[in-house]
DNA sequence: ACTATACATGATAACGTTAACATTTATAAA
DNA sequence: TTTATAAATGTTAACGTTATCATGTATAGT
């Protein structure tokens, strides 16, 4: 492999003129610049990072923590890491992936995807330390990018009431996380602003699974009657439609059904199902963005909402 | 960040013995080893990476490579990478997502994902200079490992034999990769190896999508008889089974169908889908294991088929 | 006790890069 | 011209680690 000593014995110069010429041209002569770059082209020069990590202080790589409990291939998680690989990448990051707290590789800053509220508090004092973005809102710190879980809810209600339905059902999680609470209160807002007052027993809790779905569908059909309902995620809604499907009502002018997440599973189902999109991808770059500009000493940001958008299907 | 010189002040001994102690423990007394190792711990001591990479002459990054015509977040590569990522950490290795041909990092070795056939050379030539593992089989190149295709849908078509059917359609893809003619052919050998023929007219090539395979599966229905549909990919098998529920064709009872993948498509329709699921994780860990393996100087690998497990539904 | 060997530790240089300061060369001001 | 200033380049040391060679200290064999 190349080096700046093989391009400064080539173009007759010093070795420290040869790293000026590739890090900061403007201080370089042009003639000595090209004939340098020239020189870098031809040997196929490409900086070692170790080194100029040691003499700088900074490692060019980012840790990217994920609660042993998630699993690496989920969808979710998987989109985003990769996501969040390739923006690093564009911008000269390697990415070490983290399975546990105890962070074994030196790293310039931390991304921490799907962290549980009970490691909010470690994590905030990591960040005192190192640059650290959190996926997911928070209101103990600031530096945080989150799809805005809430708003999307909020929007597919409002297209769900905007068809004319008055008794919406809704099937949500059961599980103890911010967003859990938001897409709630997302649909709960949109409803009062609608002036519906949604009725008790058409509010479900349960865990986020096609079966879930499924039967939380079964017992709302068995004692209330809605017109729509409105579903926390897509597997769910999915459950929901077979349900439904089973017992003969269509979908939507039987009763109207909307997701959320967008994941792929919004088009396996007939109808199609209208869900919120989770911008994963932009989250991702989002994300590395973030870290990148904290390192490079832009002031910590404020937290950032992507607004997700609705893809249409004909479930609605 | 504490160093080996810090731990070196604190125990009074040198900094060989300090590297010693923490690489090579076996040559170093028993006494003195327990002493550094207290005091690293105690001062939290992480090795520097860059500065090792330095003078070993290797960078402990590996090179992910995706064309750019693929979308990082797309099922199969974000899982894959997202794994591979996992593994990679486990050793000690960061990852650098790369876009394009020209790679910009430093790196030890390279995996490519999803590599066109028509780049399959220079990858070849790359893999003369770096520890380099496909994912994918190759002819011209031994260092690689797959899913084994072929097996996975002679086994599913093994399956659907069993169950008694004679006339078994195919809907296979249209575009120009080795595992497409490979998951044919699994097809085909399976039906021969059953002395089944295969009739022209019920083996089809389209598109990966729910759309494509909605089409194909009402041409199928039009003009020949299949009892049972035999489908490339989930997808495919998915548009598959909404035509023939829109036709009031029971699955299995009517026509049996099958999939291939497993990225979760089989869960949301009903009755749940058959299929092959890939086992993306573990190619993950193979290929960082092939890729760390070969850098720790182990032969070059003869290609890895991972055989495929059948996911039981209840369309076959 | 005296060498020969194994074991344990230490000193030095090197990896490729850049920061900090030093020097040279060119340009502008007097 | 001379001097002051700016522009361009060079020298040296340092980042944290390990390879290599050198040295010291036990242990065993005579």
């Amino acid at each position: 492999m190349a080096t700046i000593k093989d391009i400064a014995k080539i173009t007759g110069c010093s070795v420290m003129t040869v790293s000026r010429a590739l890090n900061n041209p403007e201080l370089v002569k042009e003639e000595t610049r090209k004939k340098i770059l020239a020189a870098s082209e031809s040997l196929g020069y490409v900086q070692n990072r170790g080194a100029r990590a040691l003499v700088k202080g900074c490692t060019f790589n980012i840790c990217v923590y994920i609660p042993a409990s998630l699993e690496a291939t989920e969808t979710f998680v998987a989109q985003t890491v990769s996501s969040i690989g390739e923006q690093l990448g564009k911008r000269g990051y390697s990415l070490s992936l983290c399975r546990n707290v105890a962070f074994e590789h030196h790293f310039d800053g931390v991304i921490a995807v799907g962290l549980h509220i009970e490691d909010e508090d470690e994590f905030i004092a990591l960040s005192k330390e190192k640059p650290a973005v959190l996926y997911g809102n928070s209101e103990k710190f600031t530096n945080w990018v989150d799809v805005d879980n809430y708003r999307g809810l909020y929007k597919i209600t409002e297209l769900v009431l905007g068809k004319g339905h008055k008794k919406i059902a809704y099937i949500g999680m059961n599980h103890h996380a911010r967003y859990v609470v938001q897409r709630k209160q997302g649909f709960l807002d949109a409803l009062a602003a609608h002036s519906v007052t949604p009725s008790e027993d058409m509010i479900i809790s349960t865990t986020n699974s096609e079966q879930a779905g499924f039967d939380a569908c079964e017992r709302l059909l068995e004692r209330s009657g809605p017109t729509a309902i409105v579903c926390s995620t897509d597997l769910i809604a999915v459950g929901c439609m077979h349900a439904l499907q089973r017992r003969g009502i269509s979908v939507p002018d039987g009763i109207a059904v909307t997701g959320f997440d967008g994941f792929g599973y919004e088009n396996t189902v007939f109808p199609k199902l209208t869900t919120v999109k989770q911008p994963l991808y932009e989250a991702g770059v989002r994300l590395a963005d973030a870290v990148i500009n904290i390192i490079n000493g832009k002031r910590q940001q404020d937290g950032i909402y992507i607004e997700p958008e609705i893809k249409n299907g004909e479930s609605v």
